[in-house]
RNA sequence: GGACGCGUAGCUCAGCUGGAUAGAGCAACUGCCUUCUAAGCAGUAGGUCAGAGGUUCGAAUCCUCUCGCGUUCACCA
């Protein structure tokens, strides 16, 4: 069409600099019409008129598309489209025919992404603030599934270094105390948790007194494994029963034990991308405070860093950061791919600097994106409640199923774009109004299938045919918004943003809940209408397109359909 | 002091990556249960999108500066 307009009215333009500016959306306002694009706002200036005048120019190429009902121009310059009534009535038909299909779309390419997600320390069980990215993680990793990507879900287990010392350290006194000595207090510095008598337990269990006879040197190995074995396994049923199920679980010290440190350290050095060297104190920082330390350093700055970091301690031994840079480049190994990483609000110093790893080792090939999940909040009643991790008094993620339940949180959790932080009320969330969207949701689910209960009727026994009785503007709305779920799906996909999806849904809920209270006012417009078959037969395979949708929408939440409330 | 994020109705938040009159829920006020589930619906009221500039046909959205809040800042992990 646009040639044929080049050529009409003798002008030159780019056309792919006016493609990508193009938009032919569905507006937001629906009493402009089904479709809307601001094709003549680009157009005028090559026109050299005004937005108007070139819409109504543009008019009669528009209205030959087969399916446009009505064409106008309006407001600045827009041209809206309207569609014939048909073409929503057999959409609702392609819905029906292809359950499982007709929203598929391709944005993964079967390409490989690597998510890496929750990575909490193996040294107790997860709390409040690891749910939050584990909820976050585990549905952009399903929602990239849905839209064709090969996702690795991955979790790393941060099983060395010095909290692994304390760790150990921890687990003897648990494993004295089983064996009946008096532990008294648990030392500052030590994890007091209840949790690590399991641990204790474990040892006595396994290896009776026997460990007392010996160096602490020779039964470390023994301690951290059997510590991390019973750790790892509380870990695993939380998430479990967060109903998240990791692809891979890749180990710290095996990253370090391996070849990957000395791999990493050669591709930067072909790149020149490690010096010997000293940093400068931060600004602002005295620099009294400041000491001197020559150290390899990895030139992150090249990649947009504020400074570049450290890769060896002064002591020569690596740092954290090294190993991390080992383990990314595993990933990128493994992945050939992009990469994620969800991480928590206290990271967020971290992002620059493992942005400008990842593509180093990669040579530009990949990019990481990092998604911070900022603080959650826990409230009883609009008062925060206080925990302390010293005493080892803290809401763990555990308690948190046992009071609310899976669903619950997972909603709750998602119904928040990741970077802003969240109250979470234990009163409110399992108070069941429109203040809480997973009821709502679910109530709505639950609706629909209470009337093929009421028709007697199940959903798979509807005949698909014959559409035209749908023609009311509300049931047309509806049609309407359930045939931008793909689009709405793919929009989240791209931005992993899974908590569109969320509200997507309870716009989808409200739209039937308004329709399903119409049938109260005005019997005329009940689903069920008694001696009309057809018209109740369309009207129910509407009804079958809703909980058809809410269904999909809550699979990629992992979150169960209700079907009676 | 630097980095990153946030600032939208009294409160809690969306806002489709630059579109038309800025939207929901809660709280307030009005209505609707003999009816396919009222855990719901319809309506009223509530806004200088923190502030000031800039970019353009057009800005809550992009850029710069200012203010406020949050997280963070060397060999920890």
């Amino acid at each position: 069409m646009l040639s044929q307009f080049k050529s009409d009215n003798n002008i030159e333009f780019d056309e792919n600099e006016l493609l990508r500016k193009l938009t032919l959306e569905p507006p937001k306002n629906l009493d402009h019409g089904d479709m809307s694009t601001n094709i003549s706002m680009l157009l005028s200036k090559y026109l050299k008129l005004k937005p108007i005048d070139v819409a109504n120019k543009l008019l009669h190429y528009i209205d030959k598309f087969p399916g446009v009902d009505e064409v106008k121009v309006a407001g600045p310059g827009f041209i809206n489209i309207k569609l014939t009534m048909s073409t929503w009535n057999t959409c609702i038909q392609k819905i029906l025919l292809n359950e499982e299909k007709w929203d598929k779309i391709n944005l993964g390419e079967g390409k490989k992404i690597n998510i890496e997600y929750i990575s909490a320390n193996p040294t107790g069980p997860l709390h409040a603030g690891h749910a939050r990215g584990a909820v976050f993680g585990d549905a952009l990793a399903s929602l990239l599934k849905e839209v064709g990507y090969k996702v690795t879900k991955e979790y790393y287990i941060n099983d060395a270094g010095s909290q692994i010392d304390k760790l150990v350290d921890s687990a003897l006194l648990r494993y004295d105390e089983c064996l009946g000595q008096n532990i008294k207090e648990i030392p500052q510095g030590l994890y007091p948790g209840e949790y690590l008598k399991d641990v204790g337990l474990e040892l006595v269990n396994k290896y009776g007194k026997n460990l007392k006879t010996k160096d602490k040197a020779d039964i470390f190995e023994i301690v951290r494994q059997v510590s991390l074995d019973v750790i790892m396994k509380i870990i695993r049923n939380d998430l479990f029963r967060l109903g998240i199920d990791m692809d891979v679980y890749t180990s710290e010290k095996k990253i370090i034990s391996g070849n990957l440190l000395n791999e990493t350290l050669s591709i930067l050095e072909k790149k020149d991308l490690i010096y010997k060297g000293v940093l400068d104190a931060p600004k602002g920082m005295n620099p009294d405070n400041w000491e001197k330390r020559e150290q390899l350093l990895f030139k992150s700055t090249n990649y947009g860093d504020d400074t570049d970091r450290a890769l060896k301690k002064s002591d020569g031994t690596w740092t954290y950061f090294a190993t991390d840079m080992a383990y990314h480049l595993d990933k990128i190994n493994r992945t050939k791919g992009n990469l994620i990483n969800v991480l928590g609000a206290d990271h967020i110093g971290y992002i620059s600097r493992i942005n400008a790893a990842v593509r180093a080792l990669s040579n530009d090939n990949f990019s990481i994106d990092t998604k911070i999940c900022s603080l959650v909040n826990l409230l009883e009643d609009g008062k925060p409640i206080k925990m302390s991790k010293r005493s080892g008094n803290f809401v763990t993620l555990s308690d948190i199923i046992d009071s609310v339940g899976r669903d619950v949180i997972r909603f709750i959790m998602l119904t928040r774009r990741n970077d802003q932080s969240l109250d979470f009320d234990f009163k409110k969330v399992t108070e069941k109004s429109k203040d809480n969207p997973v009821f709502y949701v679910q109530y709505a689910h639950a609706r629909c299938n209470s009337i093929f209960k009421s028709a007697k009727i199940k959903e798979q026994d509807l005949s698909i045919e014959d559409f035209s009785f749908l023609n009311t503007k509300e049931e047309i709305e509806l049609i309407k918004f359930i045939s931008l779920w793909p689009r709405s799906m793919e929009l989240a996909a791209k931005n992993h943003e899974p908590h569109r999806i969320c509200y997507y849904l309870i716009e989808l809920s409200s739209l039937f809940h308004s329709l399903w209270n119409r049938g109260k006012d005005d019997k005329s417009s009940k689903f069920i209408i008694e001696n009309d078959k057809k018209l109740t037969n369309s009207r129910l395979c509407l009804v079958k397109a809703v909980a058809l949708t809410i269904r999909k929408g809550l699979k990629i939440l992992s979150i169960n359909p209700v079907f009676e409330m």
